[in-house]
DNA sequence: CCATGATTCAAACGTTTGTTTGAATTGCGT
DNA sequence: ACGCAATTCAAACAAACGTTTGAATCATGG
């Protein structure tokens, strides 16, 4: 399989100078962060290890060296993303809930623990959160098997996390009706901010100016929230909804 | 660059027949059904010619025959979706607004009126409604050049039109914010169907039994309906959210 | 009933893909 | 200064890609 003569990355892990420092430029950091820029821009079955190396200003092998095959890249894209990005998310919901001493949280309260840490994600090494969310959106989308497995490892905790704490905030909700709502968030959340390409598509309506990612959060804080704690839908009963199906 | 002996397709339109009947198995109609399958599937990058031949029973060369390139087949796969789909929605809210005489519509309705042609498009020559939209929310995800050109045409008419219904329907609602929560509204609606996969990888949560494309929409209608009339977000005064940022 | 044009087919086209190789190059420890 | 291991590099690999070709097949209209 591998490790023929010299030592190869690939299988164990990171081969790392010798331990510590890294003084060089990391090539393996520009290969990470160019990946993750065209991954997000042309999604990751259309982007090449060429365009990758070259965007990066390295040798077509240091992917194989470095990390030992694409998807292997992309699984550590997404790793190191997701698990910094979700990690913030629950630190802010712990002190949220810490704050309330027990008090169930508004719904307001955990949308913004699941929505701040976008926009502080400028502090992380690399790119901006509304960036990271695109990526995100694309991912979702694109289940070819590299991300089958690692999503739900990165994601599966959170969510059970947030699914408790906003069971304790909307307590008239039935969890099966609250799963739904949890999971058409979820969709809202990675199209609205992943989706700005896709909407200056659909749109005839301009809406450029002034509205950062900051803002794009203010409006979805209510939107969303309206929608959580939203009547509950009628009960199937008989007949079809009234004058609508005709012709 | 074409048309070198025989009269071939790709450049001009459809061949067909001689005029009328496909008497025959109609290899076009099955490239079509294949490639919405796998795209649907496996994302468009993600889907070769061989796969897409091999799953219609019919030869390679098959597509280039009758589309002209790979490119020219999405192309057309979501010309026909989209533009049989959008004008059943457009012809439900002009039959609503014909009932209304004049009065605003209420937001469920128009909700209904996007949403109801999703579920009856099993009466069309293909596949059900839920797979369209999953098929919808691939291709807003993947803007590598084929789809840039397509989508704006199929869906422009037909959010303008709705969003002057949704704005008679919310006069409170500024056009802007009002915009912005059409766009959440339109990605809620790509992920909560297309992403049935997605939610699978992320929930703990099984809500596997009982919840068909119907069932799904009776959810949607009152989560959407309660976002697009929320109360407007606090407009930005001075300082940050109380008790957040801190590190 | 043959001739014609549409359609199918097997095979190959030239690119581009991800990956591998083995030799240069680099940078530190002793 | 030497040597060793980590890294870079140019070049090639086989495989898969979309596309093209020219002959075989099919169905029909004159």
């Amino acid at each position: 399989m591998a490790a023929s003569k010299t030592g190869r990355a690939g299988n164990g892990r990171a081969p790392r100078r010798h331990a510590g420092s890294g003084r060089t430029a990391d090539t393996r950091e520009r290969l990470l962060a160019a990946a993750e820029s065209l991954f997000m821009e042309k999604g990751y079955a259309a982007t090449s290890l060429r365009e990758i190396t070259a965007h990066a200003g390295a040798n077509l092998a240091a992917v194989n060296y470095h990390f030992g095959s694409k998807e292997a890249l992309i699984r550590e894209v997404f790793e190191r993303r997701l698990g910094s990005l979700n990690a913030h998310r629950v630190a802010c919901l712990d002190r949220l809930e810490a704050a309330a001493q027990g008090k169930p949280l508004a719904v307001e309260q955990i949308l913004e623990a699941i929505l701040a840490p976008l926009l502080e994600a400028g502090q992380e090494p690399l790119a901006r959160g509304a960036d990271l969310l695109r990526l995100l959106g694309r991912a979702f989308s694109e289940p070819t098997g590299a991300l089958s497995g690692i999503l739900p490892a990165q994601y599966r905790q959170v969510v059970i996390r947030f699914k408790q704490a906003m069971t304790r905030a909307l307590p008239e909700v039935p969890d099966r009706e609250l799963t739904w709502r949890m999971h058409f968030m979820f969709g809202t959340l990675s199209y609205a901010m992943a989706g700005n390409d896709a909407l200056h598509l659909i749109a005839t309506c301009n809406l450029d100016g002034g509205d950062d990612a900051a803002a794009i959060v203010r409006r979805l804080i209510p939107f969303l929230a309206a929608g959580l704690r939203a009547p509950l839908p009628a009960v199937r009963t008989s007949g079809a909804q009234p004058g609508l199906k005709a012709a």
